[in-house]
DNA sequence: AAATTGTTCAACCGCACTGGT
DNA sequence: CACCAGTGCGGTTGAACAATT
């Protein structure tokens, strides 16, 4: 183990919420340097922060091809297909989800899966017999709601690019999913036309020339060698 | 208007994986 | 082959904000 690192784990780390200066500086740095060198641009940027954590800063919140604003419709139905496909692979629906990212995803399916739980719980009680309460499961573990339906896929999801065949036995529509949960034609009260999501830069910065280099490699691509395998095994 | 409760989301943590030496 | 550093992922936390009482 060598001496130098262990004077540089001893070295107090910044942490916490970024300053708008930060975000800035780590925008910079991430261009300059590529999006993947974290340690090294948190070495030379002189954030103070740890590699991880501006890795964490610009995947979640600083990369230019992020959409803000509240999911769509779309990308709600999208999320529970591709969850109840998949399970907690955050990181790989949010690659299915352009814009989105993983802890965006696990946020919003954390939020509203409980939040569906609750209703769920309180119309079914208060004579309910059945065990295992959904909001009592740990997140990851939780019954597959969707599963448990047993039924066809909706058709606003299939325009998603999502194929029916590939779902298996025991796939099921998301429309009887919601339905299920005690979901209505509208989200949180919102209808499906209504939601609008917004692209705008959320900071009150200005867009760093450098963003226009980076932002023509989008931190979402295709995952080919997927595509390759739902091909090949109907996934 | 103040207090309480619920919701959202940025951020951190720990572990696993990967590539370099 | 073993070790190490860097990176990525999923789970969790807690502060800020919103809604309700």
């Amino acid at each position: 183990m060598c001496t130098r690192r262990m004077v540089m784990v001893k070295e107090e780390m910044r942490r916490g919420p970024w300053t708008e200066q930060e975000d800035l500086q780590l925008a910079w740095f991430a261009a300059l340097f590529g999006e993947r060198r974290w340690d090294f641009i948190a070495q030379v940027s002189g954030l103070n922060r740890t590699g991880k954590s501006c890795r964490m800063r610009w995947v979640n919140y600083l990369h230019p091809s992020l959409k803000r604003g509240r999911m769509t419709p779309q990308e709600e139905c999208l999320i529970l297909e591709l969850h109840s496909r998949w399970g907690n692979r955050w990181s790989r629906i949010a690659r299915r989800l352009p814009g989105r990212t993983d802890n965006e995803i696990k946020n919003y399916w954390r939020t509203h899966t409980r939040k569906k739980a609750q209703e769920q719980k309180r119309s079914c009680s208060p004579s309910r017999t059945t065990t295992s309460p959904a909001d009592d499961f740990p997140i990851g573990s939780e019954p597959r709601a969707e599963a448990a339906a047993g039924c066809h896929l909706s058709s606003s999801c299939m325009s998603l690019g999502l194929d029916e065949d590939s779902h298996g036995a025991d796939w099921c529509s998301m429309d009887q999913a919601w339905n299920e949960m005690g979901m209505p034609e509208a989200i949180d009260g919102r209808s499906f036309g209504d939601c609008k999501a917004s692209n705008a830069w959320p900071l009150s910065m200005p867009s760093p020339p450098v963003w226009e280099c980076c932002s023509s490699a989008p931190l979402w691509k295709p995952d080919e060698e997927e595509e390759l395998n739902s091909a090949a095994f109907g996934l």
